[in-house]
DNA sequence: CCATTATTTCCATATTCGTTGAAATATGGA
DNA sequence: TCCATATTTCAACGAATATGGAAATAATGG
């Protein structure tokens, strides 16, 4: 990851109402979340809600698709990924220190295992 | 961590010069480095540097102490650690699903084991 | 005390950011 | 087709951000 894109990361993260965004779409899963019930969730104008997306898109942080009238959101945990490896790469002097943490959703819809 | 901290933090690292000098300082390690020499690395002026440096300290990322007449600014690891954990924390439908990347700093001197 | 080094403070400025309101666009149903 | 729903686009605005220059402050050495 390049420093310019983990900033950007950064930066998409680095607001009240996006982290907040943000983290509903993880909790959500790979299934996602209409931005009308993001919307109503978390109590943002719609077209503010538009403007918070659009950043989180730009930083691969999230995606879009559509569904009939809705538009649904999603996390990219590969991207949220990177970042936290990115974060911890140079963290012992250069030399990686920490497994980065991996974000893996639980699927919505999972075979029970055994 | 309380989201706005962890806001602060993500907005004290969104910044290409600020990425940088943390960066710097967490390769510094626990005996940091003075605010000279950071500037001199990254070709910023000291004003500006200050600037950046409060911004980190304010979001609890970075230490400082005097040394003569040098400041000596430092990484907070634990901080780092915590972000990062905050960040993870809701990756997995609600439960936290990976350790959080741990940044233990290598001492710089440290007695060589064994 | 004076000069030098190291860093901070203050002020100004251009840029970016987050929000709002109004209008536009897209989809699905009667 | 007309209407309602869902979301985006556009223009505008105040607030915050990053940087630069000049002056102030702190510490050291002669």
């Amino acid at each position: 990851m390049e420093k310019t894109d983990a900033v950007t990361a950064l930066a998409a993260l680095a607001q009240d109402n996006r982290l907040d965004v943000f983290r509903l779409l993880v909790q959500a899963g790979p299934d996602g979340m209409a931005a009308g019930a993001i919307a109503e969730a978390l109590d943002l104008a719609p077209n503010t809600l538009t403007f918070h997306f659009d950043r989180l898109r730009m930083a691969g942080l999230a995606t879009v698709r559509r569904e009939g009238r809705s538009m649904i959101y999603a996390a990219r945990f590969e991207t949220m990924n990177t970042l936290l490896g990115f974060l911890t790469e140079n963290c012992c002097g250069g030399t990686s220190c920490a497994p980065a943490a991996a974000c893996k959703p639980a699927r919505k819809r999972s075979k029970i295992p055994a």
